[in-house]
DNA sequence: CATGCCAAGATTGTCGACAATTTGAGAAAG
DNA sequence: CTTTCTCAAATTGTCGACAATCTTGGCATG
């Protein structure tokens, strides 16, 4: 049962958590703008629930950054912007990075061993599939996913997982991340890894506040690049 | 207009918002118990509105993780473990000792002569008001809020204030925190605004990471003494 | 022509009722 | 006496309609 994906299925039970996972991804992936109004009447329609049913789901929405809402205005979807990036990307580091350093002292051994064998994984798929960015971006979720699990902090996952790692697919996903970045990625992954491994975890913790800091740089050139 | 205090007034304009705001001081005092199980229907009655609006309340509860949902079993309110207590406290100190790094950075120094002349006028007040915990409390909320608005990060900012602070409160006050403790802080938050005032983002960091790991010592010690 | 006011339309907030699901007490079987 | 099943009561999820608020376009007025 080791190097199998860690990411979990999300509980989908009633039909507000349909809707909201549906329009998260919409969000998420573009497929409703950034910026965007959104009408309730509408979506409710497009979904097939009513109003109250796509207004629970909104809150949730708005819960982990996606849309603002003011009263008795509306809902509109979050614009990307350069300043907002650079605030969401700030917290992550210092977030993931206390991750990092939980990781190093509360991982089990097998777990860092996981974690290696799924890099070896993922490096050899990469050879084959080269450019393929869908698989490169599962497999970089699936790598910070395990980190955090691996704190052993069940309030961190939570704010990382539910209240900021869908904005930061955001980024990454509507700004077009690929190219050659993805084979420096896995070096930065390893040499993380390794520190747990080290139990080190001050180190882990600025490796992976290095790893995340690049990683925002290279958004930042896209927008950059963009206009 | 300097010295005054910088918590604002919340926006309040819809009944959800009036349900939201009551509850939620309900279960950080202690109103409601720990723990305890929530109905919609009594509470809805209790506060003349439809359920509808009482859900609407709740969900929004639930994102400053001061309830849990199960979907159609119900809503309880958060029970408050030591271990719970470490992994806020833990995600607390990253993002304070960051908002202290960011505000080193970007304070102007009108706003930090603001704050020391917060805390002389507190310090003044609690000579007089020796151990009333309630104005020790205001004052240490309004020093630690004007350090996060000070980062000038609004994403930081609305994390700490919004899905944190309240459970960080819920945790004070039902631990009752008083005693010794208050005049120490105090020089503790001297240290910080001056690691500040010299532009020292680096020690302004520590010092409050380690600001906030006594408070949270202090809180578990509450905890141990209380079984 | 610019400006402020008003009414009509559209949008959001709130409600009470109905449907789906869980829970728990009691009966039946072992 | 214990265990399992059943069914009714209670609770949560969902809906459609109504009330309150905001927006917008046109009209009157200076």
């Amino acid at each position: 049962m080791t190097h199998q994906s860690a990411q979990p299925i999300e509980q989908v039970t009633t039909a507000a958590d349909q809707v909201f996972v549906d329009l998260r991804r919409a969000i998420v992936e573009g497929g409703i703008a950034q910026g965007s109004k959104i009408s309730e009447p509408e979506l409710a329609k497009r979904f097939s629930v009513s109003r109250a049913t796509l207004r629970d789901a909104l809150n949730r929405l708005e819960a982990c950054n996606l849309v603002e809402r003011k009263a008795n205005v509306g809902c509109r979807v979050v614009a990307l912007t350069p300043e907002r990036l650079i605030e969401v990307y700030q917290v992550r580091a210092a977030l993931e990075g206390l991750a990092c350093r939980l990781a190093a002292q509360n991982m089990t051994d097998e777990e860092i061993a996981d974690i290696k064998g799924l890099l070896n994984k993922h490096l050899n798929e990469q050879r084959v599939k080269e450019g393929e960015s869908y698989y490169q971006e599962a497999g970089d979720l699936d790598f910070h996913y395990r980190i955090i699990k691996g704190s052993k902090n069940e309030h961190l996952f939570s704010l990382l997982y539910h209240d900021l790692y869908q904005l930061v697919r955001m980024y990454r996903v509507q700004m077009g991340m690929t190219g050659p970045r993805v084979s420096k990625a896995f070096d930065e992954h390893l040499a993380i890894i390794n520190a747990i491994a080290n139990r080190d975890g001050e180190l882990a913790e600025m490796l992976m506040k290095r790893h995340i800091s690049y990683s925002m740089n290279n958004i930042e050139n896209k927008f950059n690049a963009a206009q």
